[in-house]
DNA sequence: GCGACAGTCAACCAATTGGTTGAATAATGA
DNA sequence: TCATTATTCAACCAATTGGTTGACTGTCGC
């Protein structure tokens, strides 16, 4: 089952990472404004962008000769809602939660 | 920051132990039991229970010869909440999730 | 006490990861 | 046009990961 997980969780599990999620959080950036406060090589952080690109967590934009950087929601969201089914859950009702999930999607869907 | 984020997402990166985790969220196993669906050592297994229970996912007690798994819910809602700070949960829709996770927790403890 | 069962340990292996450096590509500006 | 800036590529390295096997350590039932 979905190798996408694989990927995300991977991606998350480094603190580099999650540091360049953090920044970018506050606004998109080129990739040498990225590998600024790090102690890394350029060519370091473009590897952690890289990964961080194909587990689909941010999205990387080419504009003139520099590449802009951004927060993609999407892959985050996957993996949270994995995650959400044990968390908070286990005190509450799980049928519930399906039925709540189906609901949305359909509503969202719909209208 | 937090080298806690690092295991437990590393932990959750493997789609063994993800699904480990899902069989203990349907009940508490024995280490030989949830070996058993893998294709794979009990060794292997083992070591995998050994990177749950040091990321704090899961709880290991030995009764008698058998060492019991259950979930630890903890570690998880830690990475969540880390998770939840990126947000832009639109497609979900936080608030109706907020709405009815309080209902959820309403009902559980009033009745 | 003894054989069988539950689980871990230790040594090993191949593949992956996170970093380096130096060269390559591509767009910019003077 | 040419040096500069932005970024990636390629080769390499050490450390880690996910798996194996075989020996070892309990603990149970008879």
């Amino acid at each position: 089952m979905s190798t996408a997980l694989d990927t995300i969780f991977a991606a998350l599990a480094d603190p580099t990472r999650r540091a360049i999620l953090s920044m970018l959080l506050e606004d998109d950036m080129a990739v040498t404004d990225v590998a600024d406060p790090f102690d890394m090589s350029l060519a370091a952080i473009s590897k952690h962008l890289g990964i961080l690109t194909r587990a689909g967590l941010i999205i990387q934009e080419k504009r003139g000769r520099v590449k802009w950087c951004k927060l993609d929601p999407d892959a985050m969201r996957e993996a949270s809602i994995w995650m959400q089914s044990f968390g908070q859950f286990e005190a509450v009702n799980l049928d519930a939660f399906e039925e709540f999930l189906q609901n949305e999607l359909g509503t969202t869907k719909q209208s």
